[in-house]
DNA sequence: CAATATAGGTACGATATCGAACCAAATGGA
DNA sequence: TCCATTTGGTTCGATATCGTACCTATATTG
């Protein structure tokens, strides 16, 4: 019975394994594709930022955007420095927290958005041909509740 | 109709670009945990360089493996001295061709890899429970069909 | 109330990665 | 054959990211 279990348990490893290795090589092609579109000197990084302010609404301190991008707080004061020298965010004092801040996106920012969205998403398209779309959907609830349990799940 | 195919087309875009997104999240948080697996000064994509070489086989070209692991050639020579230095690869000559190196794995590059599959494995399967690796099994073909396609079509 | 602990941010040094420039060997015409 | 082009690889300067240390302000506890 052990064998058993242990080759069952190896091949359930070697699944787990394979599908990050799956997800790591389509997110590096993607994020490839994502800073070819990009204007020089905006990072993917710098998108993703916006586009989580965007989303999720702005207004909150650093170190909340360092959390939900999975980067230090360090990494945080430098993209945030950039962003601003671009006129795409502005930080703000904390009016509960004299210690802390406060990012908005600013009018630039939100339009910059929009553009780099619609280049990125038409580079996407033009790629993906329609059976790839239907994979896509297929698997999103998926991978969506598989996103919500890791980020759940941080260790 | 006009409309009506713009419409379409809006809600294939946003679907594109949400299964990237969600791609890429997770892609983030499991590299944030294989760094976390790794012993100190061991890069993800040291690690990433060596699994290759032992699936794919080694006594490549490092311009090969740059390609692979969609890094540029000056990265690849700067990843291959640190993992010489720590006596994970060798590089020789390529008797083919004078201009250029052939990588290696040596016996400790291996080992190296056994280990760290194995403590990365346990962390996986220690986060994902039964239902996820449903989901993982369930997605697999469509990821893989996905990543070809993706890996066939490089711009 | 004072001393300590904790949390938000920054500064500094290190590594990973990239683009551009460069060198050396191979290749391919004229 | 010889020169131009291509290809494999390195070097150099720049940016992104991280870990550690540090500062300041809040929170806590005696």
């Amino acid at each position: 019975m052990t064998t058993d279990t242990k080759t069952k348990l190896d091949a359930a490893d070697a699944a787990v394994f394979g599908f990050f290795n799956e997800i790591g090589i389509i997110g590096q092609l993607s994020t490839a594709l994502l800073a070819k579109t990009l204007p020089d000197g905006v990072h993917p990084s710098h998108f993703s930022i916006i586009n989580h302010l965007a989303r999720m609404g702005d207004g909150k301190t650093p170190i909340r955007i360092a959390g939900a991008m999975q980067v230090t707080k360090n990494t945080m004061t430098h993209s945030l420095r950039v962003l601003e020298e671009r006129g795409f965010v502005r930080v703000g004092p904390n009016p509960e927290d004299a210690r802390g801040k406060l990012v908005y996106l600013t009018d630039a920012g939100r339009a910059f958005r929009e553009e780099a969205m619609a280049r990125v998403t038409e580079t996407f398209t033009t790629i993906m041909r329609p059976e790839d779309r239907e994979r896509m959907m297929r698997v999103m609830e998926d991978l969506v509740a598989i996103r919500k349990h890791l980020d759940d799940n941080r260790m």
